[in-house]
DNA sequence: GCCGTTTTCGGCCCGACTGTTTTCAGTCG
């Protein structure tokens, strides 16, 4: 599976960071290794089959030494640099560097000084007045290690991109009394649209900063107030996201936020630049500061074009804008409809009428209604009896409507084994068939890809959702060979879905981006089973722009009559 | 540890904030 030794080896690579931290090695030697574990991380090729190639040296940050340690991984499983590195240091010991405000140098100290070897033992030593013995360590450092203690104890919360936009919404909403404000901008991850934050940046300017502090301070469901200065605020609200606002000079909003946005490493390497050039990328003071009342100054004024902030990974975005070639990516004007929903005739909460009527509102043009097939009992999939019901209801209804069509449809199963739950003959008839998973194998990698592969090659399957079958933080994606899928999915002119409900993105940006570069059509749906998700399209535009797709590669971009020849292509291709 | 049309050695992003200090180290982003 795609990633599977990808993921490993840059859990490894991270851990081996941190041991270096902890031992007090060269930061750079540090960073090597940060890098290494976060370029594995984005790597959208199998890091085994590069190795079979002996195209390690080939990527950007591994030099020979991490190469090694990489074939090492790959042949036994363990890196043995890693063992001779750590030699008795107790993983509980290197645990204590996750808590906030307990850095590198401070872990280490306790432990050789006071031979603390976890974090129970830390919070113990701090009760006991130990800790002030230490040099550089008094009252207040204790007490902020308590609380760091105590948050990181409470679990690092990290919230998925959908409620963090539901928040980001109610914030913005919340903060529209204060006159003073002139612009007000999410900053940070959120504006990256990353499938997770860990915080929220909040980048306003206003006349009267403190007025704007003040108000946010009081912003209802806060647990907690972090600090509040004179520009910079940080509060923490339930489930212990701390959400942060800072206040600029109108002259530098531009340079504030691109630097607020990130990533980290994305400035690193502009700064890099910058310093080549003799100028400083930066928000604070400096001789030859590049200030920028818009975004685009500094990009400008380092040579390159304006990056959208869903690219800024430092995954060559920068070549690309430094070559002008930045593509365009995929907005929501550009979509025409949505392909994935869920009605009455299953398990939607809403009748096709209303999810006509609401998504028209939406400016689309088409929807695909896409209720389940019988097998799934569960979501009272329609018998085949009941799906030519529902083909006749929405052939009436799309006799009312002008400008908007609804498409028949449905998300076939894919049985055990492989085969479709419909015969042949049903799915003919239907306009734009979805064939998923639902039930699969944690473990068998090779029947899960066999199935998929069954439905990719059947000539009316139009996309395959939700492929991996991961749902955030509940269930790990189902084994299956990514790359052999993609393969086929080009070869047969079978899209592939970029599932927008919150819970799944899935594909996710690393795995569209792939899709893309091998050259899949790729389908957009929200999955909707109640109205109010039909804007969890966000979600899915997201994605795609993270994985820099242009629009015209995104299927919900085409007019009907291209959709319709989609699907004809292949089934020309297909049958003979 | 990585990298190189300034270098195979000597650099590697940088400033704010906090707490403990009295000139600075550690942490964070």
């Amino acid at each position: 599976m795609l990633g599977m030794k990808n993921k490993e080896i840059s859990i490894f690579m991270d851990r081996m960071g941190d041991l270096l931290e902890f031992k007090g090695e060269n930061v750079f030697r540090v960073n090597a290794y940060r890098k290494a574990s976060r370029i594995l991380d984005q790597l959208t090729e199998d890091i085994e089959k590069m190795e079979a190639e002996g195209r390690l040296r080939q990527i950007q940050g591994i030099g020979e030494g991490i190469a090694k340690d990489i074939r090492d991984y790959l042949a036994t499983g363990t890196i043995e640099r890693y063992i001779t590195e750590k030699k008795d240091i107790p993983d509980s010991a290197l645990e204590m560097m996750s808590i906030p405000g307990v850095g590198p140098k401070s872990a280490s100290l306790v432990y050789k000084e006071l031979g603390l070897k976890n974090i129970d033992e830390l919070e113990k030593a701090i009760q006991e007045g130990k800790l002030r013995e230490l040099s550089g360590f008094g009252p207040k450092k204790e007490e902020n290690i308590l609380r760091g203690i105590q948050l990181y104890r409470e679990g690092s919360s990290r919230m998925l991109l959908g409620p963090a936009f539901l928040l980001v919404d109610e914030i913005l909403e919340y903060m529209k009394p204060v006159k003073a404000i002139q612009r007000i901008e999410p900053a940070g991850s959120f504006r990256r649209r990353k499938e997770s934050v860990g915080d929220i940046d909040i980048l306003v300017t206003a006349k009267d900063p403190r007025a704007v502090i003040q108000h946010f301070v009081k912003y209802p469901g806060i647990i907690d107030v972090l600090g509040a200065g004179d520009t910079k605020s940080s509060i923490r609200i339930k489930g212990n996201l701390q959400v942060d606002l800072r206040v600029v000079e109108e002259d530098s909003y531009g340079a504030a936020l691109q630097y607020f946005t990130g990533s980290k490493e994305h400035n690193v390497k502009l700064r890099e630049i910058a310093r080549q050039k003799g100028l400083k990328v930066g928000v604070y003071e400096g001789d030859k500061k590049i200030a920028g009342k818009e975004e685009s100054d500094v990009y400008e004024s380092l040579g390159m074009n304006w990056i959208p902030p869903e690219l800024r990974e430092d995954i060559g975005e920068i070549k690309l804008a430094q070559e002008g070639r930045i593509p365009p990516l995929l907005e929501f004007k550009d979509l025409k409809g949505d392909l994935h929903c869920h009605s009455t005739w299953s398990d939607g909460k809403h009748p096709i009428e209303e999810l006509a009527e609401y998504t028209q509102k939406m400016g689309y043009e088409y929807l695909a209604i896409t209720d389940h097939s019988g097998s799934l009992k569960v979501a009272s999939g329609l018998s085949s009896g009941d799906l030519h019901e529902q083909i006749k209801e929405i052939k009436s209804l799309n006799r009312k409507y002008q400008g908007f069509t609804l498409l028949t449809g449905n998300e076939v199963d894919i049985l055990s084994d492989g085969s479709m739950d419909y015969p042949d003959e049903i799915l003919k008839e239907l306009d734009f068939v979805i064939a998923s998973l639902h039930i699969a194998s944690k473990k068998d990698e090779k029947g899960n890809t066999e199935r998929i592969l069954a439905a990719i090659h059947n000539p009316y399957v139009t996309t395959i959702g939700h492929l991996t079958g991961r749902m955030i933080g509940e269930r790990d994606p189902y084994p299956m060979d990514i790359e052999a899928i993609f393969k086929a999915a080009a070869e047969t002119g079978t899209a592939l879905e970029i599932n927008s409900s919150y819970q799944r993105m899935d594909l996710k940006d690393v795995h569209a981006r792939k899709a893309y570069e091998m050259g899949v059509i790729l389908s957009m749906g929200t999955d909707t089973h109640s109205i109010d998700t039909f804007r969890d399209v966000r979600l899915g535009i997201s994605i795609a722009r993270r994985a820099g797709i242009p629009p015209e590669k995104i299927l919900n971009t085409w007019p009907l009559e291209k959709i319709h020849q989609f699907k004809l292509n292949k089934m020309k291709k297909l049958i003979r």
